[in-house]
DNA sequence: GAGTGGTCTAGACCACTTC
DNA sequence: AAGTGGTCTAGACCACTCC
């Protein structure tokens, strides 16, 4: 079981210092060299740290200390860059896209409309510290928002609906569920596809309780720390 | 990037039935050969379906077919084998031990405890239909639970509390990661070291408000998916 | 006792990043 | 242009499970 202390040997680095979050591990071929074993075998305890949450790999990039997660409460409506803030972190999002399209499959059953409905969907890139972290889908009920397509998304989303339509959140049922990033997804945040991941999916509903919108939050799963209190009957 | 493609065709099984929930895939070498390559990269896809939930391992046992999660509502006291039975499962605890011991570290710091003060520890696995998903340790404060190793847990804690200490669930705090199984964490849930999980950490309060204990829960990340509603402000 | 999964070796080629 | 990570091959041995 060699891969499990090579994994311990590059925990207690991170732990006392030597290696500091954000920065770049050596190169596989050297850390293998140093640890007098082979490729795979490294590649296993990397991978082990990755699932830990210790360090994280940009595709073709190389492999990388993770920073403290975010501290993130599905219960709150606070916007991202916000959060972020408040916790001392640096962010900003980025739009990926934002149409009208037919519904998929999940977002129909979510929104409780039929199959092939037309919606919003916004999808956008969220970094922290110049890291992306999360691709975040948001689908939208355009009858609650006309025009929404037509506002420019300088402002969060919860602004928009707030100041321009009206609407605020008042209820939310959220899951959690980790998976692995595929595809687009894996590519807008610099992953290899395959690595592990959380999948946040929210339903939310307006002050007068209809379901307005709902989000699949896909995030880089070293990135994130679910935390929230709750008042039990 | 063939392990995306043996990925891709063992999900479709899956899909089609083909792999029922529950049960062992074929011999890894005979999978390989079917597939027409080498077990390493077979290996690769298997762990991007374990990654994903789709699988699961059991220690020298093979790879099996993950069951649906549990539904997991961090915000309902409900205890552990009613929560399955409302969900048609079957649950049962065993207890692996219950005693009076100094306070790690974490368990301190989350009781808000002088590191070392002595705290109850009752250690559990939870198993759903015979198959180990969680490990369950408790960290219990003394003061409010005089006497508590000399009951049997034969009942729920919260039921032991309720009805032995007039003690009732108020408030909880909760925080989850994914994390990765270790030394006798592993074992009790017959995993590989490094298998994926899901760490969730509660810390409860009284009907008065005071901290009474706190419990740190190794899920098996493909056995619960975490979901609640929450009211927003 | 046969077969299986866990672990490891010692290479290789390619596409991409980095300089 | 050099170096790196992503992917893959073709083996091997051991300890354990299962029959």
């Amino acid at each position: 079981m060699q891969y499990l202390k090579i994994m311990e040997a590059i925990n207690e680095q991170i732990d006392a210092g030597l290696l500091v979050a954000g920065n770049k591990l050596p190169a596989e071929r050297k850390l293998a060299e140093s640890f007098n074993t082979t490729r795979v075998t490294l590649r296993e305890s990397l991978a082990l740290l990755e699932a830990e949450g210790k360090l994280y790999r940009e595709d073709r990039r190389g492999w990388f200390v993770s920073p403290q997660p975010l501290r993130y409460d599905p219960t709150y409506t606070t916007n991202f860059p916000e959060m972020a803030r408040q916790q001392g972190r640096t962010a900003r999002s980025e739009l990926i896209q934002a149409r009208l399209i037919p519904a998929s499959r999940r977002a129909a059953s979510l929104l409780k409309v039929p199959p092939l409905s037309e919606v919003y969907r916004i999808d956008r890139v969220r970094f922290l510290e110049n890291r992306p972290v999360v691709v975040v889908t948001n689908f939208i009920l355009p009858r609650f928002f006309p025009g929404l397509l037509e506002r420019s998304f300088t402002h969060s989303l919860t602004t928009i609906y707030r100041e321009e339509y009206g609407v605020l959140y008042s209820k939310t049922r959220y899951r959690v569920r980790t998976t692995s990033l595929l595809g687009d997804t894996a590519q807008h945040l610099r992953a290899t596809a395959g690595s592990p991941a959380m999948l946040v999916e929210r339903l939310n509903y307006d002050q007068h309780g209809n379901v307005i919108d709902c989000d699949l939050e896909y995030w880089r799963h070293d990135a994130i720390s679910i935390e929230s209190t709750a008042t039990l009957d």
